[in-house]
DNA sequence: AGATCTAGCGTTAACGCTAACGTTATTTTT
DNA sequence: AAAAATAACGTTAGCGTTAACGCTAGATCT
């Protein structure tokens, strides 16, 4: 920068504020000024503009993983904004781990960030120490929070369960089960459970909670022990991939879909629209949920004060997986 | 800081060892100056730090897009690799925008990032410039370069393609046509697609390149108009979720796979592993190929010289969406 | 005409941290 | 026993930028 200040005959101070764009200068000198940095191949110093000011144009984001269409979604909607507002998004993923989303949120407050966003209501006690403490907006997005640290954009992912459940009810079902993911690996799709079970009050609803692995063999392994041990007549599912992977397990175990079992997914994801047979699911609002949370996120940045939880609304997709009532 | 030093009696430079765990200090000094850190809810100040030694544990990571497996793949590669080094992650999308990955990259460059990562070897001219007078390691992964801008990861596209291609013309298909994405969405389909044209030279190979939307859609759309328009007797895919999308036009159009039409899809996906039908495919190593580029990016790093340009094999999947030969 | 304002610039002192070099006391070497 | 080495600290001087205030010349006011 004082490369620049000299070649300019003008100060520090001068070339600084052409460069950022502030008052204080003549248009003349400004033009000048950004023409020689540009000559110079001046490249600013953002950790030295962050220490000066305090703050950062740096949000954090932090998800549990990047499979799945899910996230990606949120992220593409949030991303588009962050980025035409100039901010710069420094990601985790968690991987479910707690302890590892408090260990980011750690690293990244040592940047002071302009704003911090994580997935769900359930972090490390320390998290929310940490971040209540700090004068810095925090979003937390896809579940809904009466409390949340800051401010909160997501859906109802219990009445969303209650939604699919009393459909199911209503097809004259009787002996649901769920298809998830290991204990403690999606609260959100515990909370779904716990509509289902709100609904179908008294009766068990079966759970499978298969190891790991990509969500169509996950869906279909889950659904191939369902079958055979237990013999449900509906079973749900932690998302349309798992669901989709039920659905061949159910064609190869020779069980006829929606007659011997129902398929309930979840999410509304790309391969519902392929499919031959409509599948009975539940399109959620991902990419206007990461809008809505950037802008909210925004407006708080700047000072705006904003509605602290926002619910969005669903959409229930009744199919051909299911029997009809 | 300054707190922390008063507390424990000591200078700041003393505390700056301790927290930052080199040597010069005792190990009794080092607990005490923790604990009181600890207390005080000390949070370093990384723009402080990156500012005195002229760098920083940033790493930018830019993809064309969050949708799909793959780049989730190789993210989920390379994130648990910097993770575990102490490294966090600066990510951007270019959603195939060459001006936006440069953008990016300036940005990223005024904080003095620890490396900096590309997909594909296609950048914008000023990028090149932009890194290669910039003093910090370059990793282009996906694809192969004789002359990366420094390092390089990927697999052979067009090689890919030529087997594939091969493949299809020793199952006796003559008439092949491929379904990909708009021109300049992805230059590594279309180095595959010039794979498949080395083979059946003198063969025109029709293609389609239907709007963006899903790759399940896109590939059904693409299908569905490639057969009524040209009846191809083979179709290659840019993915395999595309390639599904394709064979459910098949299915509806009453295309009998694969005796009337060849499907051969792209990456070796998740749903591969549950479709009642084994899809032709080629496996990529995705993940490897992170893992892969982050070591040699670290190595990079620590001054170590590494391979510029590394090949990574692929795998064929030969199955029953084509011919038997 | 003198006082007051304002646009457009420059000066100075941080911001929080660390590299490099000093200093001191203790240990090791010769 | 003196010299040399070493461990364990402290001091000083930046890193590149900006906030806050200072200064000057010309414009505007009374």
């Amino acid at each position: 920068m004082a490369d620049v200040a000299q070649r300019a005959n003008v100060s520090l101070m001068t070339v600084s504020r052409a460069i950022r764009g502030v008052e204080g200068i003549s248009e003349q000198k400004r033009v000048e000024i950004l023409k020689i940095a540009r000559q110079l191949k001046y490249v600013p110093n953002s950790a030295a503009r962050s220490l000066a000011v305090a703050n950062s144009n740096l949000i954090g984001i932090s998800l549990p993983t990047f499979a799945g269409e899910v996230f990606a979604d949120i992220l593409n909607g949030m991303r588009r904004t962050f980025d035409s507002a100039g901010y710069s998004s420094v990601i985790d993923t968690t991987e479910y781990n707690p302890e590892a989303e408090l260990d980011w949120v750690r690293r990244l407050l040592s940047w002071k960030p302009a704003a911090i966003i994580l997935t769900g209501i359930d972090h490390h006690p320390e998290v929310r120490d940490a971040l209540r403490s700090a004068p810095i907006p925090v979003l937390e997005i896809w579940d809904q929070a009466d409390d949340p640290i800051d401010v909160c954009v997501g859906i109802d992912h219990r009445a969303a369960g209650r939604v699919i459940g009393q459909h199911a009810r209503d097809c004259g079902y009787e002996k649901p089960s769920f298809v998830s993911a290991p204990r403690g690996h999606d609260v959100r799709a515990d909370a779904r459970l716990q509509g289902i079970r709100d609904v179908f009050e008294g009766v068990d609803v079966l759970t499978r909670r298969p190891e790991l692995s990509d969500a169509f063999s996950t869906g279909f392994e889950g659904t191939r022990d369902l079958i055979f041990a237990a013999k449900p007549d509906v079973i749900f599912f932690l998302n349309d991939h798992m669901a989709f992977g039920g659905l061949m397990a159910c064609q190869m175990a020779g069980a006829s879909v929606p007659d011997d079992v129902g398929i309930v997914g979840f999410n509304g994801l790309d391969i519902t629209g392929v499919l031959p047979i409509r599948l009975t699911t539940v399109r959620t609002p991902r990419r206007l949920m990461g809008i809505t949370g950037a802008r909210n996120l925004l407006a708080r940045i700047n000072g705006v004060t904003v509605q602290r939880s926002t619910i969005l609304p669903i959409e229930f997709c009744p199919g051909e997986t299911t029997r009809s009532k």
